[in-house]
DNA sequence: CCATCTCACTTGCAAAAAGCAAGTGAAAAA
DNA sequence: TTTTTCACTTGCTTTTTGCAAGTGAGATGG
């Protein structure tokens, strides 16, 4: 069930400018990456990868893909003080899009991470399908 | 012919980090919509464009997008104050990333220009082919 | 239990980027 | 030859980012 905004009131009607809206900047899609491939749920795990985010930008970025219905936010029953971060059903569906932008810098920049690439380049529907596996029955409702 | 840079000092080799390193703002894949989807090719015409970009901005989005390789210009033979900007194969090549942010918004967010959803939606390796029909033999090479 | 530690943040401040209005120089049009 | 148009640049304010330090609730170890 995608849940409309009422008035998000965007800079413009095109469906690409709401995509640039909600995922235009350098973080969102690293963090969802870490979740969709690295099954990162934590806020300490995110703020442990690579690249380096600064503790309130993450608390920001997390804010906003909530606020988005891209992610969820589920208790860990172990440990009060864990919060376990999630795809919703929408966040899921950024798989296709986090997939052509590996195999576009993969084709035309110089990165890392060969066999990621190869297993997208070998069968992309493959791929996505594998994806979508592991998140079958995880994903969590938009709040 | 991808031509590498020697060291951009990435913040990290994933290519994803790459891909939101050199697109992930609010501006860039708009001037590449506008170019690609609309074909505009002036400075003034990307200024036109509804969303609004500022003259600074566009002005330096533009010259990442051709310190990138993704977009070349070429001065206009009957009017001497013009200059086209014209994508790269590089550029072409994102074709797939936009579609799929496309289709992304469309599925989940308010937004409007349903005839270009429908086309993609109906039958996306075709809607790529076309995109790519229409700028055959018109890409510009990197610099 | 009680001090200490861990987790998920918040706060304060400096630096960088975005946004706005106005200006510039070369070339075309009137 | 004056006026427009085009592709920018400059100066300034506002917003966002990034860094370092701090906070409070909850877990852990003795």
């Amino acid at each position: 069930m995608p849940k409309k905004k009422p008035s998000p009131k965007w800079r413009s009607g095109c469906p690409l400018n709401a995509s640039v809206e909600i995922l235009g900047d350098r973080w969102s899609l690293l963090i969802i990456r870490d979740m969709m491939l690295r099954g990162f749920r934590t806020y300490k795990e995110f703020l442990g990868s690579y690249e380096g985010i600064a503790t309130n930008i993450l608390a920001d970025r997390l804010r906003r893909l909530i606020a988005h219905g891209i992610i969820a936010t589920q208790p860990d029953p172990s440990d009060g003080r864990k919060l376990f971060y999630l795809l919703t059903a929408k966040g899921l569906d950024l798989a296709p899009v986090l997939t052509e932008m590996v195999l576009w810098a993969a084709a035309h920049e110089d990165t890392q991470n060969q066999a990621l690439i190869r297993q997208i380049q070998k069968d992309k529907e493959q791929f996505l399908a594998t994806v979508r596996q592991r998140w079958a029955g995880k994903t969590l409702p938009s709040s």
